[in-house]
RNA sequence: GCUCAGAUGGUGGAACUGGUAGACACGCAGGACUUAAAAUCCUGUUCCCGUAAACGGAGUGCGGGUUCGAUUCCCGCUCUGAGUACCA
């Protein structure tokens, strides 16, 4: 029988599912390996070519893994919560879980024909409130966490509690809010209640704050700064607007020195890596405070503070500059100067974000009227304020110094103000020189000192003065947790008045409310707000930890719940513990079940993740750490970027007639430059190796049914362009179409076979075709002429043992390093030179059904049947064994190079040493006549290797 | 602007530690089989000169350098893609 890939294909995922064939035990006789995809998110448009890019990979290496002896967790489930399914609700009133329940089955269709060998079993949906108990129940666990900077990890509450009734807030050196009290135990044992729990609220690591907020009015929805895209919403394009609002927040930048630290630990793509630290930012400087020079600021609020990575340019200090927004302008702003502030501010103001970047090289800035001094050396100078200085970064305020940093240059030229050389080396006629060499200068004490030096010795003396310290500051922000949306897991809070109390834990899950629309109400609420009678009700004998409220006259009653919901990373930053033990009801992962598998060994997924998923999910696992929740610091070992799969369009070239308009002929692309034509997309799926189907071409659209073309050699062909993978560009490649054409074995080979897989690349099916041939000359090699099974029991020859034993090598080479793309082409290497030899031995073949199954799991399967194996058994049989010994050679093709250009072979015993080897090279007759008689001026010998003659 | 990644035939790409550049595949051209088409198979295919071959020359974005030898290492530049954006 011919290769039948339909049948074939279905009757083997039948048989895995039939089976169970993948699902996986959390034995430990075998070592593990944990090997994850970033679970998609389920999307109406189902899946496209590139999405399965990274699951093919993760996939041939979890089925290699699996023959490697590991015993593999390579589950999948669905991040199933976010915005599409809830748009559609809007538009369409369907409940967001009926939309997704539809498209799950969508995915999970298409994954299947992929014959990918997932845990099914352990599935999860971040939707599902089996799931999001436990999304709940971690984000209760922030709450009621604080982080102690001495242990450098978080701690309970309860924790902080006892050392404020033991201490007050002496000794405590937490992450927490600015204006946290001080107290004694006495006065905090006074406070009330209402008082105290204000008061930890401002220590836990969720919390509830008054931010500005990234505010869509569009989507009725606060979005992250990562969601934000140039001033509008990544998703939809809708404008976003900075609005104050009470939002719930997470304590992220607590761990962000543990985030940048532990990305030394981690092997992730050096790029990626790089893009967590400049999104965490660093920078080591110090904080200094200006005096001000100004009677009516009374003595402990008479400073301004400044953040500065650059302490030892503080003698070049000519000016501050606040931030408009800064909270001392005010005050600061005299009365002459009133009105050019207020004008500067209210310009500022209307700019929007995008006008501030396009702005960035426009000069602009008012003068307060009052003045500092600079503590170093007693100097009055001017404060101003300027938008170039972000209220969010730092202090809000600079200490400009125009010698040494460019924008306080253009600043101090427009304005006139004094631009001061510090250093001896600077050159700063044209522009700021921000160098760190040479010696300082009009620098009082550190004149004459090396920048080292310099910085140590200010920052000694400011301390000394009380002036300033060393501060380490992070360009990174707390993170907003909180939609105003309903289709995401309800936060489970209510409230007493202002604050928040958690619910009880024996009161998780808290499901989402049904809602009658899924709109803000109209008084602006979110649309958990419709839900009748939602309320938390408590009772008197479950009371929890912050009992006092509960008890009393408080009990029985009903409040109100929190009524944002989590944001679409909340069930993404644990999900691949949950997989660990999917259905535990008791705890999100059961204790034995984390110990076994600890951490992912390889997750591979987009880089588009890069600062939200990949960071939030670091950030929760360190978090559960501290906990003693989970034993790894890191969640995810290695790391591995799958590149995007961009689009390829196809293009017709429509004829233009004189007075302009469009005609309905058609010019081929190497016409195009002798007619007058504008160019078309048309769909790629009727295109073949860009010569358009003339017939398909004629029913694509109504007005092409009587389409003419001008063809170049009887065929129309069509141009293309690198864009990105869109429907209205008619350049989406359908899977589903491919596996009904080519089968899913061929598909995957395909994929893998287009390139190394983090490079970024079009997607082109020119090509599979080669890919396709490649397995049926492979099925051939099992098969006679009349396509009859016949495989023969002889012994091996030597030729056929090298094939084999090459390929067996290559392989766990390449797979080992991710290189998919070179382990298809050495297979089809393999398969040629085994059709060359005319081999169908059963020790070569079997042994070869195993090598490729990881790439071509349903062929694979079928002809290991066909072997006389039990149906199966190929997943866990074991890998074969390479042996060196079949591929020694005994004479090797030496090239020969002169003066390094390669001339000719020559066939030379490997067992010759080097100066053999010369002799025999200079003996021959083809070198002789390069050397015409002359001696070689030198002879280069690599054994193994190569000849190269210098004349 | 800054950071990172990349640039190899008509196309996707290979060459892993400096050692035969262009493996493998697509496409194209020619041929076999066929009434024909499809499928399959065979041959050729970096460019230039020689218009058959041998042979010769050039060649991995550009310009230099190190080396017996560079796609690979170093310096400078150009272009493309991604991220980031006044971060003090």
């Amino acid at each position: 029988m011919d290769y039948q890939f339909k049948d074939i294909e279905k009757k083997w995922q039948r048989f895995w599912a039939d089976h169970q064939t993948f699902k996986t035990e959390d034995e430990t006789t075998k070592p593990k390996y944990y090997v994850l995809d970033m679970f998609p998110y389920p999307s109406g448009a189902g899946l496209h070519v590139g999405h399965p890019l990274g699951y093919i990979a993760s996939d041939i290496f979890a089925r290699y893994k699996r023959l490697k002896g590991f015993n593999v967790l390579h589950p999948m489930g669905y991040d199933s919560f976010g915005l599409p399914a809830e748009q559609y609700a809007i538009q369409t009133g369907q409940h967001p879980a009926i939309t997704t329940e539809a498209n799950i089955a969508t995915y999970r269709r298409q994954l299947d024909q992929l014959g990918f060998s997932f845990d099914w079993s352990r599935e999860v949906r971040t939707s599902s409130p089996d799931y999001y108990k436990w999304t709940q129940w971690i984000f209760m666990q922030l709450f009621n966490s604080w982080y102690n900077n001495d242990s450098d990890k978080a701690e309970s509450i309860a924790k902080l509690v006892e050392n404020f009734e033991q201490n007050g807030s002496a000794g405590i050196n937490a992450v927490c809010d600015d204006e946290v009290s001080t107290f004694t135990a006495d006065e905090w044992k006074a406070l009330g209640n209402h008082d105290q729990q204000a008061e930890l609220l401002k220590y836990r690591l969720t919390y509830l704050r008054e931010s500005t907020v990234n505010w869509c009015p569009a989507l009725g929805t606060v979005l992250a700064n990562d969601e934000v895209k140039d001033g509008f919403s990544e998703r939809g394009g809708y404008p976003v607007e900075q609005k104050k609002m009470m939002q719930w927040s997470m304590r992220i930048t607590a761990y962000a020195d543990r985030l940048l630290k532990g990305l030394d630990t981690i092997d992730w793509p050096e790029p990626l890596k790089e893009m967590q630290r400049n999104w965490i930012g660093k920078s080591v400087g110090a904080s200094v405070r200006f005096t001000i020079d100004d009677l009516r600021f009374t003595n402990d609020e008479n400073y301004i503070e400044v953040f500065t990575t650059r302490a030892d340019t503080i003698f070049g200090a000519t000016f501050l500059v606040l931030a408009p927004e800064h909270e001392l302008v005010a005050t600061l702003t005299t009365s002459e100067q009133k009105a050019a502030i207020n004008a500067y501010i209210a310009q500022a103001k209307k700019k929007s974000e995008l006008e501030r970047m396009a702005d960035a090289k426009t000069v602009s800035g008012a003068f307060t009227g009052s003045y500092a001094i600079n503590p170093v050396n007693g100097e009055k100078i001017p404060i101003w304020i300027a938008d170039y200085v972000l209220a969010g970064y730092g202090t809000g305020a600079v200490m400009a110094v125009p010698s040494g940093d460019q924008r306080d240059y253009l600043f101090a030229k427009h304005y006139n103000l004094p631009i001061i050389p510090i250093i001896d080396i600077q050159n700063i006629e044209t522009e700021a020189d921000p160098t760190k060499d040479g010696r300082y200068i009009n620098s009082d004490f550190i004149n004459g000192l090396t920048y080292k030096e310099a910085t140590a010795a200010v920052v000694a003396k400011l301390e000394e003065m009380g002036a300033g310290k060393a501060k380490v500051n992070f360009r990174m922000r707390d993170a907003i947790f909180g939609r105003q949306r309903y289709w995401g897991e309800p936060v489970p809070v209510y409230f007493i008045g202002d604050l928040p109390y958690l619910i009880d834990e024996k009161d998780l899950p808290l499901v989402l409310p049904e809602v009658d629309k899924y709109l803000p109400t109209e008084s602006g609420e979110p649309p958990l707000a419709r839900a009748v009678d939602w309320k938390y009700r408590t009772r008197k004998s479950e009371i929890g930890s912050q009992k006092s409220d509960l008890e009393g006259a408080n009990a029985g009653k009903a409040y109100e719940y929190e009524l944002s919901t989590m944001p679409g990373w909340a069930g993404s930053s644990w999900y691949w513990y949950r997989y660990m033990d999917a259905h535990n009801d008791k705890e999100f992962a059961s204790k034995q079940a984390i110990e076994y598998w600890k951490a992912v060994d390889l997750y591979i997924g987009g880089s588009e993740h890069a600062t939200g998923h990949l960071l939030y999910s670091r950030f929760w696992n360190k978090f559960l750490k501290d906990m003693n929740l989970v034993v790894e610091e890191e969640p995810f070992k290695k790391l591995i970027n799958q590149g995007m799969i961009q689009g390829r369009s196809n293009f017709v070239y429509r004829l233009i007639d004189e007075i302009g308009r469009g005609t309905n002929t058609f010019i081929s692309h190497g016409l195009i430059r002798e007619y007058r034509t504008s160019p078309l997309h048309v769909d790629v799926n009727i295109v073949e190796n860009d010569v358009l189907n003339l017939d398909k071409f004629k029913k694509f659209r109504p007005d092409f049914a009587d389409a003419e073309f001008i063809l170049e050699k009887g065929k129309y062909y069509c141009g293309h362009e690198v864009e990105k993978m869109s429907k209205s560009k008619f350049n989406v490649v359908n899977p589903d179409d491919l596996i009904e054409r080519y089968g899913a074995d061929t598909l995957r080979m395909y994929e893998m076979f287009l390139g190394p897989l983090e490079q970024s690349k079009p997607w082109n099916t020119n090509g599979i075709e080669g890919v396709f041939k490649f397995l049926r000359k492979f099925w051939r090699l099992f098969h006679d002429e009349t396509m009859k099974f016949n495989v023969s029991d002889d012994e091996p020859t030597k030729a056929e043992l090298k094939s084999l034993h090459k390929i067996i090598h290559k392989v766990e080479e390449d797979v080992e390093r991710f290189s998919f793309n070179t382990s298809v082409s050495s297979f089809m290497i393999a398969v040629n030179e085994l059709t060359d030899l005319k081999c169908n031995k059963r020790a070569i073949l079997q042994e070869m059904v195993v090598i490729l199954s990881p790439y071509a799991p349903h062929i694979c399967e079928e002809l290991w049947t066909m072997l006389g194996n039990e149906a199966g058994t190929l997943s866990y049989t074991p890998y074969p064994k390479f042996n060196p010994a079949y591929l020694i050679e005994d004479e090797f093709a030496y090239p020969v190079s002169i003066n390094g250009k390669t001339k000719m072979n020559l066939n030379i015993s490997l067992s010759l040493d080097a100066p053999a080897i010369e002799a025999a090279v200079l003996a021959s007759g083809d070198v002789q006549k390069y050397l015409d008689g002359k001696a070689p001026k030198k002879v280069i010998v690599v054994k193994g290797r190569i000849v190269n003659i210098v004349i």
